[in-house]
RNA sequence: GCGUUUGUAGCUCAGUCGGAUAGAGCGUUCCCCUCCUAAGGGAAAGGCCCCCGGUUCGAAUCCGGGCAAGCGCACCA
């Protein structure tokens, strides 16, 4: 079984509808398409472990009550050679299935066999598919923001890699553009101010006022000392640039190491430039007639696509706009470098543009629908009990690299996963601090931690971990065993959710839970017990906790500590 | 104003494809270590699922209309 979950409902699904075929030819039921109905496992367990909806939506079609067509179906069925023991009709015409401790035995098996292979499906097999999340500007530090997208993309780029899908994470490098000139005004004031004297040289309001520009401009005036005061301009620009940039992009990638972010690919937006790609696009999209000339600047016809208003690809002044690169590198994306799917994950402010940048790639002949954008609810900052603005600009913003100093990697990576992208997160500095032992990261490392333990213990007593295959796995049937098994069932299940719906905090959450039925049966059911069959069962069930939650912390990059 | 996201317990949030008595953690009040780690478990209390309509056997969930909050509506990125 790849997928238990998905399997038995398929398998019951089948078993239903051969169920009707053959009331209908034995003229049980009238002649009519067998409508869509839902095989779901039900909240509460008296109602069965499977259970289907198939009487009530077909008592329209067949004319019938739906208890009356439950009964007629249950009497039908064949359950021979199934997981299936017995069927019940109950409600208003729920027919509940019930399955037999051997699916339960397998399911242990089955995790056995795979370790740590366990849960990788071939979901998106052949698919290539990129992920591109955080894309900070290299003008200055991350913030918070770039702390949670930074969590919410590698922990999305590695669920779509135990989906089966050909990952690759990419940061987009913005080195080019109005931003790197203004990044460059702000250090050239700074140099010259350390010269001429700060009440001499204005620094401009919207420039970058962060103490890290400072840094730059004072590093740099140790290395070169003056001389370039009194030079030209673009040459004193450029070189106070080639300094800092590659210092502050090398910070970045040194700062995502430190979060446990590997990139496979850092991609420079000044390429788009130098390979004439933002030229082509532009060429191509007004060949193929989405663009127009208005006061000296060349438009693309948004509007065409829905959007209300039209947008600028290059200014008055010659220059391409950021929308005109990122066209230029969405093509690159999907033509040049022929990804199936591309993931975006940005934050919410940035909501408007995907409109328009879906419509660009229609306009160029790339189905739109290959472009997924996740949007990021921005993180709010709270520090006593008052908003922080999160701002590059002040410079009194809290750095990723001042968060994990103060909070371990394994919580941060945890927390800013614990919802989904498109929830508010308000994230409190003084509670973060503290959270250490409240962090349901520990609950669940714990509980790793505890395995390990009970299997070190064991083993010193002279209990060893047999197979699966030499244990008796029926006996483990106590309501705790059950359904913490039937929780590791679903974890296949679980990471085919999350990678259909792009939402990397179910894995998480998955894991809470996870802990929370673990900790449960530790309560009621020891391992080393008297039985010694008992015994042997439960300690391969634990084996199989151990190995559900290494293989979940593994995808989220915490660490599973044997000890704690 | 238009667009977009969110609205579920005191707080923070789950809730699968529309299903049966709406769940968890924190907080509050109790209880459980003779024995594998109490960094754990159990019980109680706590609900107008934002409001109003519609769809249907059935709605927290889908549709329409409101209300409230966050974000966005540049020849910035």
């Amino acid at each position: 079984m790849i997928n238990p979950i998905k399997e038995t409902t398929e398998q019951l699904n089948l078993i239903i509808s051969s169920a009707i075929k053959k009331a209908i030819e034995q003229k049980l039921l009238p002649v009519q398409e067998i409508p869509t109905f839902n095989v779901e496992i039900p909240s509460d367990k008296k109602n069965g472990d499977f259970s289907s909806n198939v009487a009530m939506v077909s008592a329209k079609v067949f004319k019938l009550a739906p208890r009356n067509i439950a009964q007629i179906i249950k009497d039908n069925l064949s359950l021979e050679n199934t997981y299936f023991d017995k069927c019940e009709i109950a409600g208003p015409g729920f027919m509940n299935f019930f399955i037999s401790n051997v699916w339960f035995s397998d399911v242990l098996t089955d995790i056995s066999n795979k370790k740590d292979s366990y849960g990788r499906l071939d979901y998106g097999k052949n698919k290539k598919v990129m992920v591109e999340f955080v894309s900070a500007n290299p003008t200055g530090p991350m913030h918070i923001g770039n702390a949670r997208g930074g969590a919410i993309g590698d922990c999305l780029a590695s669920v779509l890699d135990w989906a089966g899908y050909d990952v690759t994470r990419e940061f987009y490098i913005n080195d080019a553009g109005n931003q790197i000139e203004k990044f460059a005004i702000s250090l050239e004031k700074r140099y010259l101010q350390l010269y001429l004297g700060e009440e001499n040289v204005e620094f401009p309001q919207d420039a970058y006022q962060g103490e890290d520009i400072k840094v730059h401009a004072k590093n740099f005036a140790d290395k070169f000392g003056d001389e370039f005061v009194n030079c030209d301009e673009k040459k004193r620009k450029d070189a106070l640039v080639s300094y800092a940039l590659p210092l502050n992009i090398n910070n970045l990638k040194n700062d995502l190491k430190k979060y446990r972010i590997d990139y496979d690919v850092w991609f420079n937006e000044s390429n788009l430039y130098a390979d004439k790609l933002v030229e082509k696009v532009v060429g191509m999209l007004t060949d193929n007639g989405f663009t127009y000339e208005k006061d000296g600047a060349i438009w693309y016809k948004a509007t065409q696509f829905g959007a209300e208003k039209d947008d600028v690809l290059i200014r008055a002044n010659g220059f391409a706009t950021y929308f005109a690169a990122d066209i230029a590198y969405h093509y690159n994306k999907f033509v040049v470098r022929g990804f199936d799917k591309v993931i975006n994950i940005w934050g919410a402010d940035h909501h408007g543009h995907v409109a328009r940048l879906k419509g660009a790639m229609q306009a160029l002949g790339i189905d739109p629908q290959r472009l997924d954008i996740v949007l990021m609810q921005l993180v709010k900052l709270i520090r006593n009990g008052e908003t922080v603005k999160v701002s590059k600009r002040t410079g009194k913003s809290i750095t990723l690299i001042d968060l994990l100093e103060e909070i371990p990697i394994d919580a941060a990576r945890f927390f800013f996963n614990l919802r989904e992208a498109s929830s508010h997160l308000d994230f409190d500095l003084d509670l973060a601090v503290e959270q250490s032992s409240q962090n349901p990261v520990y609950y669940v490392q714990y509980a790793h931690a505890r395995i390990c333990s009970i299997i070190n213990n064991l083993k010193k007593d002279g209990i060893t971990l047999k197979s699966a295959d030499e244990c008796e796995l029926k006996l483990l049937n106590s309501s705790d065993e059950i359904e913490l098994i039937r929780y590791l069932s679903s974890l296949p299940n679980e990471i085919a959710e999350s990678a259909k719906n792009y939402d990397p905090a179910r894995i998480t959450r998955y894991a809470v839970e996870l802990a929370t039925y673990f900790h449960k049966f530790y309560n009621n059911c020891r391992v080393k017990c008297d039985d010694e069959n008992l015994s042997a069962a439960r300690l391969v069930l634990c084996d199989c906790v151990k190995t559900v939650l290494k293989n979940v912390l593994t995808m989220l990059k915490i660490d599973a500590p044997s000890a704690m």
